[in-house]
DNA sequence: CAAGTAATAT
DNA sequence: GATATTACTT
């Protein structure tokens, strides 16, 4: 009797501390939820799972031992409310691997107690780096367990400006297919460029052999990079002030501007797989594909918001480090010593 | 040929 | 308007 009386108590109070450790760690995350959200996504979680175990104590079962399987962050106590305030982002689509970077090949996490075992399955599923227009895949399995280390793409759908059974096409000058930049792909890319020192000091074809995506050409990773200097360079300056001052809070931490809630805007409307166990009811497909029709599938990739086109942070590695140290640091906007080599076209 | 940049197309 | 492709210059 007793004796249960006082592990009920033990229990709780271990899960107080925990829980408070766990708020702690969650504040500081918060900071860099832009890097970090699966990370605060999984520290907000467990604080919710902690908390619903000691108020249930209060009733009969002593463990709260429902692994409360929920896929989605919502409906949750509301305790907590005040952490919660980037709620919306219904993270449940994990194709964001924070900044594990090189882990991708080698990734092997059999043991996880944690609830981090269905995020990171996910991503894996997306494969598809490049969305390809084929509306003709089923794209269930398609493509499933290839990918690591290096990507294919199916070279088949690049339309031929040679192989036109009938010249029908636009003479030899038939625009390439325009495709988009997943945002694996271009994890894959800032991966690369972080590697080579930086997006001024990467070239177009280092990052395109760093990268080993198959098919990827010269020219798009010149594109993309261009860009991506662009708009790192004034990713702002739009929007100078709106009346409306909604939820974008700022705040500043050691000199950087960060954004408190952000990141949550994409709100894909791909049901997020979840875990893979059983078969997940979600429907998936069905996407109001509105656009284009069955085209591209997910409206998913936009840059602006989970691309780390860091508006003011730079991360970047030492040059010459080959530590895994990454600095962050401030960009300010006048530095980039960018040698602007204007030509002047002078005939 | 490769990289940067500007122009153009979607 | 944003993003990708192409054209042009170096």
């Amino acid at each position: 009797m007793i004796k249960k009386l006082s592990i009920m108590d033990y229990n709780r109070e271990r899960c107080g501390q925990y829980i408070e450790a766990l708020e702690e760690e969650r504040r500081k995350i918060l900071v860099f939820q832009r890097e970090l959200p699966l990370c605060l996504d999984l520290v907000t979680q467990s604080i919710e799972r902690c908390k619903r175990e000691i108020t249930e104590t209060g009733t009969d079962n002593v463990y709260g031992q429902s692994e409360c399987s929920e896929q989605t962050t919502g409906q949750c106590t509301p305790v907590l409310e005040q952490f919660l305030t980037i709620k919306d982002s219904s993270t449940s689509n994990e194709e964001e691997v924070e900044e594990e970077l090189e882990d991708e090949q080698g990734n092997h996490d059999p043991e996880n107690d944690s609830e981090d075992k269905n995020m990171k399955s996910d991503w894996l599923k997306s494969v598809q780096l490049w969305n390809q227009p084929d509306p003709l895949l089923p794209k269930e399995e398609q493509s499933q367990q290839m990918m690591e280390t290096e990507v294919k793409r199916d070279e088949s759908m690049r339309e031929d400006p040679m192989a036109n059974s009938g010249e029908r096409r636009r003479r030899e000058t038939e625009r390439k297919q325009r495709r988009c930049w997943s945002s694996q792909l271009h994890r894959r890319f800032l991966n690369a460029l972080q590697h080579l020192g930086g997006p001024h000091v990467a070239t177009p074809k280092q990052i395109r052999e760093f990268m080993k995506v198959d098919g990827l050409t010269n020219d798009e990773v010149k594109s993309h990079l261009q860009k991506y200097r662009l708009n790192r360079r004034r990713p702002s300056q739009t929007v100078p002030n709106n009346g409306n001052s909604q939820k974008q809070h700022f705040v500043v931490v050691g000199g950087l501007w960060v954004p408190q809630s952000d990141y949550s805007t994409g709100k894909t409307t791909r049901g997020a797989s979840t875990s893979g166990t059983t078969t997940t009811t979600t429907t998936t497909t069905t996407t109001t594909t509105g656009i284009y029709g069955a085209m591209a599938p997910p409206p998913a990739p936009q840059w602006p918001s989970h691309f780390n086109f860091t508006p003011s942070i730079i991360v970047d590695e030492g040059s010459g480090s080959h530590s895994e140290e990454v600095v962050v640091r401030c960009s300010s906007p006048a530095m980039s010593s960018s040698t602007r080599n204007y030509y002047v076209t002078k005939n």
